[in-house]
DNA sequence: ACTTTGTTCCAAAACGTTTTGAGTTCTGTA
DNA sequence: TACAGAACTCAAAACGTTTTGGAACAAAGT
């Protein structure tokens, strides 16, 4: 391994000049400096990290913890992520450090990992409500971003998606098509976005006029299992009136909603309207359900890039105001949706 | 952050005394060590990976490489192995960088990772026959630890199955039930696992006095449709005198094999005997097959620990000869596997 | 001739740790 | 009392980088 030492002998310069030519300040000659980069190129030169980071205090390393579920169903999505940041973060000349979360301490691996001394950030996945990773970490002033938001008013870096917007959009296109009676298979209510959206719902429902009783709410790791479970017991009608309509909070949910639908012979758009929100994971592909899936579409790989780039920027200074993307999911609609069946007309009163 | 000069001055000791003190050297006095511990402790001292890095070339992190394909069916696998390995050597102390290999130049991302200057080692995975990344880590001193082996003999420290084992055992076990027309549906061929089995295969049916005909014989990224489509046409018998018995690379496969003979109405194992090497990944669980699963059974999982203690004992300077595991998979007999049927009483003459 | 300004470079300090070589203070023995 | 040896502690160097505070020199202005 070259070092600043080894170009400063051969040229004849010390260490000082050959480190400020390369680093393009602007007080060495510009010759003096073609030679120092000729020879550090020659020589395969490369910064060393560790005395870089000891010295600056930066490492141009950061963190993400996942954390170990006995179901490892939903970590398809975190590893997607995972492998998307680390492709991002590559481009801003930035590592990743990965560490498991095996406590039921939330913070504690955060804490672990920092006091290493070798982290200039982290990257937070699956935010709850007042998330304890996120006081913790500003409480010390570290440089964090944010796949979602805990909270709606935050003042650090994040992106993730108009949770709000996802709801009302989907309220609105089933309530135009004459639904009253929606059903909503949420997320786990744990998380932060499966309580935003809980809540949108409910206001869009009441701003269309629409009443959501109990059993039209249901909110679990999405699974086809949980997708299939809920939706017969709500199509069924022994947990009271039938929706005409579910919205579900993943494709997955949305697949078994559509195999109790058959199950239960009912159409699909034609007695029952099914839409979910897609994060476009390369595994389930909505056009390839039957009927094709109407979504409201943000795919996960999308928040790879501006994520690094929010979390490179900060450590870089950039304030957090600059730094928070909220995007609007594209409503695709294809089709698993279609108006309300006549009243009267659908299936549970003609066969039964 | 506290430093050993701030434990220094609270207590009038100078930083080598203190470093001594905690790394458990000889000659320090046992009052003064206690001492020094205490303070230590309340101040919440933790000495900086990065500088102990500068001065004794460790750094107590190690470098693990994902290749991203445009299918992540197999990468399922890798998570599996990341999350694992990153607890595991969590016990070491010992924290994880992460990467992805983008490149068609397999050593790129290794080199990249290794100029940084942070890493004292590598996990390799999914080794190929002769496998770049291992010549060129091997040329340059840097030390790794391979899930499997590139070839047969090797000198570096590494913890894998015993392949030939996994071949042998199934291949004895249908040759015992009578079968003489025994197929393999294999992984893919470009990874050393896979030209092992296969290897394996062909001596074990030799060995049974067998002829392996090429249509029975067949390899490819293990999935539920690679196991269908070729289950599906080994049995429809218009490649050729069909199997009475399929050996999977994966249960994965399995799963597709058993969906292509029920769609033939062959009833196993009455008329088909399938089995499978079983990695055990939490998702597919062998056992929840009808009819449950006879297997070769090493749980990925087990591999986790030996692995980053290999890795970690290496690099403590343990030599490799003392550093490589193989491990002979369980034969674990379950219902898919039955005696040979009759000739002539088979469901393809008794019925067609 | 003297000062000023600008350009180009360097020596040295700093980051936090480990380790070397050299004290300094105790203890026990002559 | 003197001395050897053990026990304990310290100052300083080292790792590779960035950054501070000049220094040397030339060109330009007075």
């Amino acid at each position: 391994m070259a070092t600043l030492k080894d170009i400063g002998i051969e040229l004849g310069l010390s260490v000082a000049t050959v480190s400020r030519a390369l680093n393009g300040f602007p007080e060495v000659n510009a010759r003096t400096r073609d030679r120092v980069r000729q020879t550090a190129d020659r020589l395969g030169y490369r910064p060393n990290r560790i005395a870089q980071r000891l010295v600056t205090g930066r490492s141009g390393m950061v963190g993400m913890i996942a954390r170990i579920q006995p179901d490892m169903s939903s970590d398809m999505i975190f590893f997607e992520m995972l492998t998307g940041l680390t492709a991002a973060l590559a481009a801003r000349d930035t590592d990743l450090v990965f560490a498991v979360d095996q406590s039921d301490e939330p913070v504690l691996p955060y804490q672990r990992l920092l006091e290493r001394g070798i982290l200039d950030g982290f990257i937070l996945n699956a935010p709850v409500p007042g998330d304890p990773r996120v006081t913790w970490l500003k409480a010390r002033g570290v440089p964090f971003v944010v796949h979602g938001q805990d909270q709606v008013q935050v003042d650090y870096p994040f992106y993730g998606i108009d949770n709000r917007a996802v709801m009302v959009d989907s309220v609105d296109l089933l309530a135009a098509l004459g639904h009253r009676r929606i059903a909503f298979l949420n997320g786990e209510l744990r998380l932060a976005f499966a309580n935003d959206r809980l809540a949108a719902f409910r206001n869009a429902m009441a701003a269309e006029g629409l009443s959501v009783p109990d059993h039209f709410i249901a909110s679990d790791d999405p699974s086809e299992n949980y997708g299939y479970g809920r939706g017969l017991a709500m199509l069924s009608g022994r947990l009271g009136p039938r929706p005409t309509a579910i919205v579900c909070g993943s494709t997955l949910t949305a697949a078994g909603v559509l195999r109790a639908a058959r199950d239960l012979s009912l159409n699909v758009p034609g007695d029952l309207s099914v839409m979910a929100h897609d994060d476009a994971l390369p595994k389930h592909r909505a056009t390839n359900f039957s009927p094709a899936l109407t979504v409201t579409r943000a795919p996960m790989r999308d928040a790879c890039v501006p994520l690094a780039n929010h979390l490179v920027d900060h450590i870089d200074g950039v304030a957090a105001a600059q730094l928070q993307t909220l995007i609007r999911a594209d409503v695709i609609v294809r089709n698993s949706t279609g108006p309300v069946p006549e009243e009267g007309k659908d299936p549970w009163h003609s066969t039964q």
